[in-house]
DNA sequence: ATAGCCATGTAACCAGTTACATGATTGA
DNA sequence: TCAATCATGTAACTGGTTACATGGCTAT
């Protein structure tokens, strides 16, 4: 589990509400880490139980009021134990390569029009990327030293869109024209690397 | 959910007892779609219970006695209706990236150590990869035209691993420089994609 | 002997999703 | 007036992981 470690790590980066909290994993870390607003507030809970963090109430005139949460030092020792520990190989569960993987099922042309909208939605967070790697480049040296971290997720959400679409585009077209791929991919990807030098 | 889904793809292709499939699952289509025996085993009690499945016993000299399970029409059936939905964009929870994020409150030897691990545990998995597209090719042409579907999705794991090395062997070495990227990635791209033409 | 394969399962727990619930303020 | 934003939660359900349990056969 990461829930736990995800929210203990935003918390060392700011404190914040469990509202907060849960706008930041709709944007930002949500490209890498999804949470939605019940878990974070039940994880929250049992991390206030076991001290990890702890909050202030802050009454607000206009606003309802809200818990700000801010880890704790007990918090900080178990994100740094965490960090230390080898993480195991991620497994993937995609459900659109079970869906190619089975497509000899499926109606050609409503497998075509699948991956089509696949593409624009892929292409549309590419984009979105796209804008903020283009922020970041604008700002001054020393904000793009600070966010170096953050910015090496991006650009590994860059290549992620990037190859996803390439692949997307591929099989629609090999689809469509009933073909088959004719070099290995190692072999264009190997290519393609010897290229750049 | 799709394990459901999965499993009936496997029967459609191929009935199967319970270990069968958790085999299968283990390699191939386990690539992309995870499950345990204990998850495959309680699914097909339900898949059973509701019909879309059914299985034989097959009693064995010198072996335990399995159940020989398959696809019903009705399951055929679930199986086409899923295949024409549409799909939502996968959501992806990554812990190296969370890791990555946080990077600034670890060590930077072990963290080094840490992606160094990954990135010989991703060329492993590339090269397990690279076999298999070695032995497609070397089928006969009926062969590849039957198998094209599967071999699309390893086309796609051999490029998710590809780009994944690429980007940890990055960031292994910028960190190891204390060093930024020097150009946006998706000026990268755009300029390598050109380079093929 | 010992490990690994074949074969099936239960049970407890942990994590994630969906639905329900409330209620004030602000802007179109 | 209607939708969105701020703010917090509960409850039911579904899905996934880990541990436990059994037991014979085969190959080293």
């Amino acid at each position: 589990m990461s829930l736990k470690h995800a929210i203990l790590v935003l918390l060392d980066k700011k404190p914040g509400s469990g509202y907060d909290l849960a706008q930041r994993f709709g944007g930002g870390i949500g490209n890498f880490w999804h949470a939605t607003h019940q878990q974070v507030y039940q994880e929250l809970k049992k991390l206030s139980s076991d001290q990890l963090v702890e909050f202030e109430v802050h009454t607000q005139a206009e606003r309802p009021d809200k818990k700000v949460y801010r880890i704790t030092s007990a918090g900080r020792t178990v994100l740094k134990t965490w960090l230390k520990q080898p993480i195991k190989l991620a497994r993937i569960n995609s459900t659109l390569l079970v869906k190619i993987y089975a497509a000899h099922l499926a109606d050609p042309v409503e497998l075509d029009k699948e991956l089509g909208q696949h593409i624009v939605d892929h292409q549309q967070k590419l984009a979105e990327y796209a804008e903020l790697e283009r922020l970041y480049f604008s700002a001054d040296a020393a904000t793009r030293r600070k966010q170096r971290m953050p910015y090496l997720t991006l650009r590994s959400g860059i290549r992620y869109e990037w190859t996803w679409i390439e692949w997307m585009k591929e099989v629609k077209q090999l689809l469509a024209n009933d073909a088959l791929p004719e070099k290995p991919m190692m072999e264009l990807l190997a290519k393609a690397a010897k290229a750049k030098h």
